[in-house]
DNA sequence: ACATTTATGTCAGCCATGTTGACTTTTTTC
DNA sequence: GAAAAAAGTCAACATGGCTGACATAAATGT
């Protein structure tokens, strides 16, 4: 059921068996066709998790992209997440104002320059975000468990390498900047008003 | 130019140095955040390629996934296409159609049931599908390079291990059904009519 | 032979999320 | 005081999903 169960039965006939592998040695590398389609496929799945539990409040893959990345650098700024999401401003006008009107994310006047809009979870987009990550981070647990012993630092260096090289340091920048962003907050709540 | 350089100029105020790692030890195991952000922006720039491509032809993202799977399926049948997509038959007949009409695609009768279309790519539609993949094979092999060794099994591992447990060998058979395909085909190529 | 099912296609309309272009307001900076 | 920056808004449009209803041709079952 919904499954990729395919028949193909109009081509069920003549499968010419003797065929040794590499008759056509591919003139600029082999095409990496398994490769393409099981991203294809991760990807997926990966991202119904959360569209799914979305749906349910009448909101979109936008909505989640929007409430990870202020999840990831509480008090941002709308240019920021413009930056990262590389959308228009119409467009991420329309998913942050139904995510502020319904309460899931707060949006305060910069203290030092009062033209930003910088932007925070509400404890309720906190609690949803979390859900988001707890299910997606299962999902790649369970994946590199079963991929083998040292697989966590190798996806993540082949998936460093397949971002345009001209964006990665900007990239590894910004998710080191947020994990530090993070620990600096869960040190602050074990010292609260140290 | 178009990067991901974030400021975040609000809240570069008090960091809190002294933060020892793992203080709050993450209950349900830790949350894979780096990953779920790097797979969000590789696979951005996966796609970005053929879509590029696409849109000088006035085609989308969806038009890439029909060619793509009818090249590796040669004769499929309108429901292989549906089941695999995981779309509506109408949101599918809008881009078969334009793909059909602009001559990248044949859709012939079948000769043992008349009621199916069998989906041909045309010489155009190959040329335009060998181009993606190409270039994302390009993609793909500098990447695991970048990332050492042995790196393409077990990245391989890793993507099948990402898709939902009940879809992984469906997905797989499909694969291989679709590579012995390509060797039938390249060996009947190399010794032309038998 | 006839009823049913299957494979495909089509019309109409809706929704989510992207786009361009134009313009405003507020505030900061030079 | 002018220019630039941050944010927001209105209008119109494109793409690619969706549902529901219906049509046709061909295969299958009784």
């Amino acid at each position: 059921m919904a499954d990729i169960n395919v028949s193909l039965t109009a081509r069920t006939g003549k499968s010419e068996p003797g065929a040794s592998p590499r008759l056509s040695p591919a003139p600029e590398g082999e095409p990496m066709l398994d490769l393409i389609e099981l991203l294809f496929f991760a990807y997926r799945n990966f991202v119904s998790d959360p569209d799914e539990i979305l749906h349910g409040f009448g909101f979109g893959r936008a909505h989640h992209r929007v409430l990870h990345f202020v999840n990831r650098h509480p008090g941002m700024r709308v240019t920021d997440l413009l930056d990262i999401l590389r959308i228009t401003k119409q467009s991420l006008g329309r998913v942050l104002r139904e995510l502020v009107d319904q309460g899931f994310i707060d949006s305060r006047a910069g203290a030092s320059d009062r033209r930003q809009r910088l932007l925070y979870l509400t404890p309720k987009g906190e609690a949803l975000t979390q859900e988001f990550v707890a299910i997606q981070s299962r999902r790649l647990r369970r994946a590199l468990e079963e991929s083998g012993g040292e697989s966590r630092d190798l996806v993540r260096r082949f998936l460093v390498a397949m971002i345009d090289p001209e964006d990665r340091s900007a990239t590894e920048k910004l998710i080191a900047r947020a994990d530090q962003a993070v620990e600096a907050r869960s040190a602050t709540r074990s010292r609260p008003a140290g």
